[in-house]
DNA sequence: TATTGTTATACTCTATAACTATA
DNA sequence: TATAGTTATAGAGTATAACAATA
């Protein structure tokens, strides 16, 4: 039971999505705000439907998280040219400027988790061996 | 962003969440319940609270979990002689009848995650990965 | 017909405070 | 006064179906 791979997991995310509510507690900023932040920057432009996918959310519930980071102007919403019936989305130039702010967050919590892990090379392992559950 | 471990641990649990539940699709059993009969079945008369928090479950929200298995006859709560607030908790014979049945699921279900990891080596190498990550 | 985004809705999970009975 | 279990409740998160606009 100790060892039960799902239950380490669930533990496991537990933990560390605790320690990084504790990190961004400033920001009001939950998990996966700062996951659609970092994702749209590197891929400006993505279908609000390739974004949910690639995050493991529902569309449907995708919107109303789309809606809150409108609100506050960190992503822009704008209708495809070529499809009219996508929205394409964009980080606006006040969410790459906030994004900039939080990335030496997000760096600093990770380097906490190597810390725990016992270094890069087991993060890496880690990684790679999380990756293989869910191909 | 890919690499980032709390996105990685999310995905990875959602993944064996999904796989458990299919396997145990015809038996009507969450996750947390299977979590409640193992850890009785090795450790009957725990307290209910103390099997709470070993699950990462807060007291209040375990009530109605207790509760469920309770009906349907696979656990028993006994007030402690010791101290008469303790609920201690017990597998009925019914409810270790069950988890003889629903083992080889599991040990199936275990078993297709090792295949996925690379091998038993691998998957000790995630438990003990994912155990650190916790302290 | 099929797809994208949306709305509505229900269900589960989680978090918090307050109560009770015991200690 | 403190603790174990309980209740009530509000807030997230998740799942499903149906609709409008567009393809």
């Amino acid at each position: 039971m100790e060892d039960a791979v799902g239950y380490r997991l669930r533990r496991a995310q537990l933990a560390v999505f605790q320690q990084f509510n504790e990190a961004f507690a400033a920001k009001d900023l939950r998990p996966t705000d700062f996951a659609v932040l970092l994702l749209l920057s590197c891929n400006q432009g993505l279908k609000q439907s390739e974004v949910a996918e690639a995050l493991g959310i529902q569309r449907a519930n995708f919107v109303a998280i789309v809606d809150g980071l409108e609100e506050k102007g960190l992503v822009e919403r704008r209708k495809s040219e070529k499809d009219r019936r996508v929205q394409a989305l964009y980080t606006t130039r006040a969410g790459s400027d906030y994004l900039k702010e939080l990335m030496p967050i997000w760096a600093e919590h990770e380097e906490r988790l190597i810390a725990r892990l016992g270094g890069t090379r087991e993060r890496d392992q880690l990684i790679h061996l999380l990756k293989r559950l869910c191909d």
